[in-house]
DNA sequence: TTTATCTACTTGCATTGTGCAAGTACTTAT
DNA sequence: ATAAGTACTTGCACAATGCAAGTAGATAAA
């Protein structure tokens, strides 16, 4: 995209969600920002899904574009980048975790962390603040 | 798919969801199930987003697969075919209203109603249950 | 100071998915 | 018997994705 000029399909709420992040990769790289302490563009070449590396790319800059995410350079190593969630990013965390417990419940083989979820039914807010006090100290 | 072995990237909750209704369709389809009171086929094709008929017949199929959707057939017109939300499907309420939400929030022309944002805001337990209990009438 | 390695990409091309237009089959209304 | 409604299917062009290989600048090692 050159300009600004993005055109909606529609201004739904569940569209405009769709349209930011509703590709096939894009909330796996939130995911790794925000669950998994990931923040260096090699990382997220790691992850179990296999992203593949111009995929990578050209998410990482339409996140960036929609401000999901930012960039900026490593202060101990120039070469690196260093990716982080914005507010807007992190605002998507009460989503995801609403996400998780559904495919949690309905995955017979999910991935997702019993403490995790015990949590989340006890006290879903105390589990957000939790989560969200952890990823401001890590970023520091 | 012809077979049961759908395979996953990951068992990754996230990705679970994501490979079960993350494309470009699919949760625009149970949206309109879930907040627009749509039932037919028809109905669907009429959305804003302006869904084609090949893709929207292969996502009800694939819904349907994934348990998200049932089908029936229309008691007062054989011709008609009667979509609705199964438990699995209705269980993604919490996680689109969320969604919803952050939409409302970073969208300027958000077409999401300020009445819902603002039950949101101050009774998110109880706006979920007025709509499942809505849904659950209106499909009597 | 040259060479290798690390990190973050870009490019090319085959495969897959999407979008549009048209057509079909069964049911209901006239 | 004929037309209209409903839920699809088919064919084809175009766009997105997936894989392999290549590039460019920064850092580390010889």
């Amino acid at each position: 995209m050159n300009d600004k000029s993005k055109k909606y399909r529609s201004h739904c709420p569940i569209n405009f969600a769709q349209e930011t992040f509703g590709d096939k990769w894009s909330l796996l790289i939130i995911r790794d920002l925000m669950f998994k302490d990931k923040k260096y563009y090699g990382e997220f070449l790691l992850s179990d899904e296999k992203i593949s590396t111009n995929i990578l790319a050209d998410r990482l800059e339409k996140l960036e574009t929609a401000g999901l995410i930012s960039k900026a350079i490593d202060a101990e190593n120039n070469s690196k980048k260093l990716y982080s969630l914005t507010q807007k990013g992190l605002d998507l965390m009460p989503m995801l975790i609403e996400m998780i417990a559904w495919a949690a419940k309905y995955d017979k083989e999910s991935a997702a962390p019993k403490a995790f979820i015990k949590q989340f039914k006890k006290d879903r807010e105390g589990l957000i603040h939790e989560l969200l006090t952890r990823l401001k100290d890590t970023s520091k």
